[in-house]
DNA sequence: TTGAAATAGATGACGCATCATGTATGTTGG
DNA sequence: CCAACATACATGATGCGTCATCTATTTCAA
């Protein structure tokens, strides 16, 4: 066993820093969901790629490859979104296993009134902050360490 | 109410890769910590400011600072923790009302045994990928970020 | 064609995070 | 001094995320 590579200063206090700047944000952005829309952020992306696909619904497999959630998750998510009326399950014709999951009138309202006051906030909160080559260098930063995390994806 | 600032697309693309790197990189640490030694990284960090403590002490609302939890959060899972043993509950002489979360010999040894392996996957997943301009940059711009979050506190 | 394997999805248990609330003790202004 | 307020901490309820497991159906190879 080799000698471990401990973290120098730089590192550390950068370090620490994302994690409280990822951690902080995150908590913002779902604050501001929950008491503008009463929604949280993973309600919005289910709502988001619903919005996206055609009628408005997705066999749940499709939901989960696009939001990169375990299987379970999903259905427990979905379940909880059935209860309170954003989504609805249907029968799939053709696969007698499978389902839809499709946006009510319900879900539609919710995701457009919601989106506005939520990009608004990542731009507020995120974008204002940072100059063009900062977003620039975040992102091509960010694909690397995705592909590091996992060499066959394409980190985009 | 004015115009919806929406996202272009540099910048979508940029946001969804951050988060996309977030949460997998959040992920794969997670993941290994509980698989190598039975943790959370909400575990370790517990430990860490413990370990970095006189006498392996705390009271719990200079723990609660330190880590930047809920009060009920830090309450509960000191109350798991304890319950497996890493850490325990003491009295505290001076404040009736308080106490002091102190490591157990068990909890000394698993955040010891923990450390190597972790910030070892920090490196490879993360510094590894990246060149030290990008980790600057990094830093600077989650820096910025946080001062947005909250003007008051000094974003470090 | 049929049996094995893969796929779609649901569910229960359990740890985690937050919110609301409760209790005890300490502090302070009148 | 003492009533009001603030502080330290715990607890119960509920939504969320993961793991293990289960069922039903489809696919595929011998």
């Amino acid at each position: 066993m080799s000698e471990t590579r401990w973290l120098g200063d730089d590192e550390q206090r950068a370090w620490r820093t994302y994690l409280r700047m990822q951690t902080r944000l995150a908590a913002a952005l779902n604050r501001q969901l929950q008491t503008d829309s009463g929604m949280s952020l993973a309600d919005y992306e289910v709502l988001v790629h619903l919005t996206d696909a055609p009628d408005g619904r997705l066999r749940p497999y499709e939901l989960q490859r696009a939001l990169e959630w375990e299987q379970s998750r999903l259905s427990h998510h979905l379940s909880r979104m059935q209860r309170r009326g954003l989504v609805e399950r249907q029968d799939c014709p053709g696969d007698r296993r499978g389902a839809f999951v499709a946006l009510t009138p319900a879900g539609r309202e919710a995701i457009t009134a919601a989106a506005p006051g939520h990009v608004e906030t990542v731009r507020t909160l995120f974008f204002d902050a940072l100059t063009p080559e900062q977003v620039d260098t975040l992102g091509q930063l960010a694909a690397q360490v995705l592909t590091r995390l996992d060499p066959a994806s394409p980190a985009e």
